[in-house]
RNA sequence: GGGCUCGUGGCGGAACAGGUAUACGCAAGGGACUUAAAAUCCCUGGCCGCAAGGCAUGUGGGUUCGAUUCCCACCGGGCCCACCA
């Protein structure tokens, strides 16, 4: 009999002695260690009163597999872990429950902690980060005033110090935007003088969430929700903390080129970003009580500048300024019907204002009109809600002939539809359906004529397509003018005729907007800010750091939207550090992505205290090796502490030689769902909790399964079935060396050999598996070469250690036990190098050829290994089941694959 | 509407520089051991057929001596984005 395994008194017993060994402790640079370093990376949970998930530990187990097997061999593996605690649901928590978020937290992460313990995960505890613990936090307040005292360099796009740091900036109480970004303002010539931090304070409409109370980064609002908890956004004006990442948008697209992400993941990012060319057109405004036409001009973004011949009106967001304004000054003569309509619009979330398929509405602004740059064609002037205020100018030049929704919006209202291509009289068209947009026209008979003005831009009068109707033979002329190159040709020739007569010209934009960076919460750092009446925003002096969060009793969030801060009028008051007047702190306080912005590089240096990590150990250990997180923050997350990274390596923060990324590689791993395929939820009742499964499996079995359980990158549904046949699996490896080791002393020659073979294949399969991510793979091929050993009676003598060595970055605890249960091998197995294999014994000696006639299977045969081609074709020929095929025919054709088939034509 | 993905046994999934489809595991059936059960071990297993053989990787075509893999069209799931001018 088997003694039966008893992990529970292993496994802990080997979790305390690795602990107190300081075994997975990674050396700082110039310590002990010479290797290598490796420095893998999985995403830092929040640590929430639910406990670990068990999809979390799914990517912990699997880059702990990882770093064991380069620890193996030799690599100084930085594997770190720690706390993203500042956040919503601690505060919301802590209001329900009258507790304090810290108290909170603290509880939480201590559950986390043993949670993750119990696993054996290897990571290196003495780096452990807490984003809320004020020796942590003061940095991230730090790396806020760096942003603060720093501006964008257009000339050499960088951010850059500004020449005096410690001055204030003075309220700016401009109209800015919060989405700006080159040429992206709505108005074409902003007048004051703006401080352009990479930091700043801006009135700005905001994502709100009335639930919440709290505004939204764009990235947050999902489909016009609210991403943590559903309810729909409203809009709200709001002086907020920005941070200036559209500056930067080109260069987070570019510097994709220079790291190795999963391709979809870079994809997202790009589309996140939404670079898109264009050109900027400034029409006049007319009759809006200046002289000449000239002197107020509406500029509109257009990504088809070839169809300006095809305008037949200009629609502004309701929001833009230039409505208000006109308003006022009484240009406007149905201001009653316009101001209504605004007012409509601002009460729409935006959910159901771009809801798909909604029919267009708008207003005309009586009054006024706009004047065709290219014709002097005077148009009229609509506000429409289809348009956004955000994107471009706020303001679009409509092309009811080439655009689906100026299309909808013209049938509505009855407006002119003005094609670019003129047809011949007598010509027939009618829409097509398929293919883009909805200027796809059939002309029967093929010519067609394009307008003179348009042909005398593009240096030409008439333009043959070519391409055919789907339904008829007709020729299809394409939605814009022109097809493929051309259509190319004829934007950039419109661009630069328009830049030529200084009406525009070409741009780019993006959907990118920059950051908001403030909260009015309480749960999070508070901005290091001084708000003086007579100097205006003042940073808090660096030596003053950390400011810390006030002890308070309340957190619930104020109605008129300002942070429970505000309340506690003995923090809030101060001292201007600048004038030492009377001052007020800023009471905002940031988003949760500002602590994991940079976490990252805090674990290379954990306990300084005089910097958030010294020169040399971000020169070491940065840019990390590979990173592991989920999809859902590919464009929040992973966006932003990309940018992060690029500002401080700019302002010189970072050295040099680090570059420019923070992560070489990124890979991201599938959702655990529940045993119907669904996702686990709380209110489903599917939930599993892995404390106890690693109460009743133990933490090898637990982890295997995990990495047994499907591809990697794929959803996989949890199997209780499953986890028990990876229970069988681990007590078969046991029960190897329990009881039936002695059995292998009478061992047989051929089956040695057979057995060379299948470990040195499986060493080689296993290895490469574990650098590929393909961890199901590596369980199912230590399956076969359990089973191979299983079937011979034992582990021969010589492959013992290499098998204990291949399980160990699995099942860490068994392997452990095993290496040192035979009182002759000193050390711990993880530290034990990673096992080669000898390429000669993977290939045996003979192999079976398979034989196809006319494509299909007909015999197998046993050949040696070394057959040369003619002996190969030679006996396949010879086969007796190829022989009735042939019937004394000669074969038309055959085919040698070496190590592999012949095949026979006949 | 746009984009990205994926369709292989009863189930999770293997195998794709084109070369023995269904590895490994689960579930199932049969057997051994046991007074019995658990555990363990052995055998069977894509489908149809007694067999020879035929048909099988969502469907239909194509390229090839040979296609799960490449190409075209379609069908069906999943995910993401979406009035971005």
């Amino acid at each position: 009999m088997s003694t039966p395994r008893d992990f529970q008194e292993y496994e802990s017993k080997w979790q305390k002695a690795w602990e107190e060994q300081g075994l997975y402790h990674a050396s700082q640079p110039g310590e002990r260690k010479t290797g290598e370093k490796f420095y893998g990376l999985i995403e830092f949970p929040f640590p929430s009163g639910a406990g670990l998930h068990v999809g979390h530990p799914r990517s912990y187990v699997a880059i702990d597999v990882l770093t064991r097997k380069k620890r193996m061999e030799g690599k100084n593996v930085l594997y770190p872990i720690g706390w993203d605690a500042f956040g919503l649901p601690t505060e919301n928590y802590a209001i329900k429950m009258h507790v304090k978020p810290q108290d909170a937290t603290a509880a939480n992460i201590s559950n986390f902690r043993r949670q993750m313990q119990s696993m054996g995960f290897g990571f290196d505890w003495n780096r452990e980060v807490n984003t809320t613990d004020p020796a942590y936090y003061k940095w991230t307040q730090w790396m806020f005033l760096q942003f603060f005292k720093s501006e964008f360099d257009a000339s050499t796009g960088r951010a850059v110090y500004v020449k005096d740091r410690e001055a204030p900036v003075k309220e700016n109480r401009s109209e800015e935007r919060g989405a700006r970004s080159e040429g992206n303002s709505p108005r074409p010539t902003p007048h004051a003088p703006r401080p352009d931090r990479m930091a700043y304070k801006s009135t700005t409409t905001i994502n709100w969430c009335p639930s919440c109370k709290i505004g939204l980064a764009n990235e947050e609002s999902i489909g016009g929700v609210c991403e943590r908890c559903g309810t729909s956004v409203e809009k709200r004006e709001k002086a907020q903390w920005m941070i200036r990442i559209t500056t930067y948008a080109e260069r987070l697209i570019e510097d994709l080129s220079k790291v190795n992400y999963l391709e979809r993941i870079k994809k997202q990012q790009i589309d996140w970003i939404g670079r898109s060319e264009g050109a900027m057109i400034d029409f006049g405004a007319w009759g809006v009580g200046r002289g000449a036409w000239e002197d107020q001009i509406i500029r509109v973004f257009t990504t088809r500048p070839d169809t300006l011949f095809g305008v037949t009106y200009v629609v502004l967001a309701p929001e833009h300024p230039f409505v208000e304004e006109w308003v006022k000054s009484g240009a406007i003569k149905n201001a009653d019907e316009v101001k209504a309509y605004q007012k409509e619009t601002t009460k729409k979330a935006d959910v159901d204002r771009t809801a798909e398929g909604k029919d267009k509405t708008g207003v005309k602004l009586d009054g006024v009109t706009a004047i065709n740059p290219a014709n002097g064609e005077e148009v009229p002037v609509f506000i429409a809600d289809y348009v956004l205020a955000g994107y471009g100018t706020g303001a679009v030049m409509a092309v009811p002939a080439h655009d689906r929704r100026d299309f909808d919006f013209a049938q509505f209202y009855s407006l002119a539809i003005k094609e670019v291509i003129k047809l011949p009289e007598g010509v027939t068209k009618k829409q097509v359906t398929r293919g883009t947009g909805l200027g796809n026209w059939v002309g029967h008979p093929i010519e067609f004529q394009i307008t003179d003005a348009l042909g005398k831009i593009l240096g030409f009068e008439y333009q043959n397509l070519g391409a055919t109707c789907h339904d008829c033979p007709g020729t299809l002329i394409n939605s814009g003018t022109f097809n493929g190159l051309q259509t190319e040709d004829a934007k950039k020739k419109i661009s630069s005729w328009i830049e030529e007569q200084k009406k525009g010209g070409p741009t780019v934009t993006y959907k990118l907007r920059d950051w908001i960076f403030s909260r009015q919460r309480y749960w999070g750092e508070p901005i290091p800010i001084v708000i003086c009446p007579s100097c205006g925003y003042v940073p808090v002096p660096e030596d003053q750091l950390p400011v810390l969060l006030p002890d308070v009793d309340s957190y619930e969030p104020t109605e008129n939207g300002e942070s429970p801060l505000a309340k506690i009028r003995s923090w809030v008051e101060t001292t201007c550090p600048h004038c030492g007047g009377k001052a007020e702190r800023e009471t905002d306080t940031m988003p949760n992505w500002a602590g994991s912005s940079w976490y990252f590089m805090r674990y290379c240096d954990p306990h300084n205290d005089a910097a958030f990590a010294s020169p040399e150990a971000l020169k070491y250990w940065m840019p990390v090796d590979l990173y592991d997180g989920g999809m859902e923050h590919t464009t929040l997350h992973l966006l932003y502490s990309r940018f992060w990274h690029k500002m401080m390596w700019d302002l010189g923060l970072i050295p040099e030689s680090v570059g420019s990324e923070p992560y070489k590689a990124r890979v991201s791993h599938g959702l655990i769902l529940a045993a119907g395929g669904e996702k686990m939820s709380k209110s489903k009742g599917n939930v599993i909790n892995p404390d106890e499964v690693v109460g009743e499996y133990g933490a090898d079995v637990f982890r295997c399964y995990m990495m047994f359980i499907g591809p990697y990158d794929q959803h996989a549904p949890w199997d209780t079935n499953g986890i028990e046949g990876v229970k069988r699996f681990l007590d078969k490896v046991w029960r190897l060396f329990e009881e039936e080791r002695g059995a292998r002393s009478e061992e047989r020659e051929d089956q040695t050999v057979e057995l060379e073979t299948i470990y040195n294949q499986s060493m080689k399969k296993i290895t490469a598996d574990i650098d590929g991510l393909a961890f199901n793979t590596a369980i199912s091929q230590l399956m076969i070469l359990t089973n191979a050993f299983t079937d011979a009676g034992g582990v021969p003598e010589n492959m013992v250690e290499g098998y204990i060595k291949i399980l160990a970055p699995f099942a860490p605890h068994l392997a452990e036990e095993l290496w040192s249960s035979d009182g002759h091998r000193s050390g711990s197995v993880h530290m034990s190098g990673w096992p080669q294999y000898d390429a000669s014994k993977i290939v045996s000696a003979v192999f079976e050829l398979v034989i196809q006639v006319n494509g299909k299977v007909r015999d197998r045969i046993q050949v040696a290994s070394d057959i040369s081609e003619a002996d190969a074709k030679a006996k396949a020929l010879a086969s007796e089941k190829v022989q009735n095929y042939l019937a004394g025919k000669e074969p038309k054709q055959v085919i040698y694959v070496k190590g592999k088939l012949v095949s026979i034509v006949i």
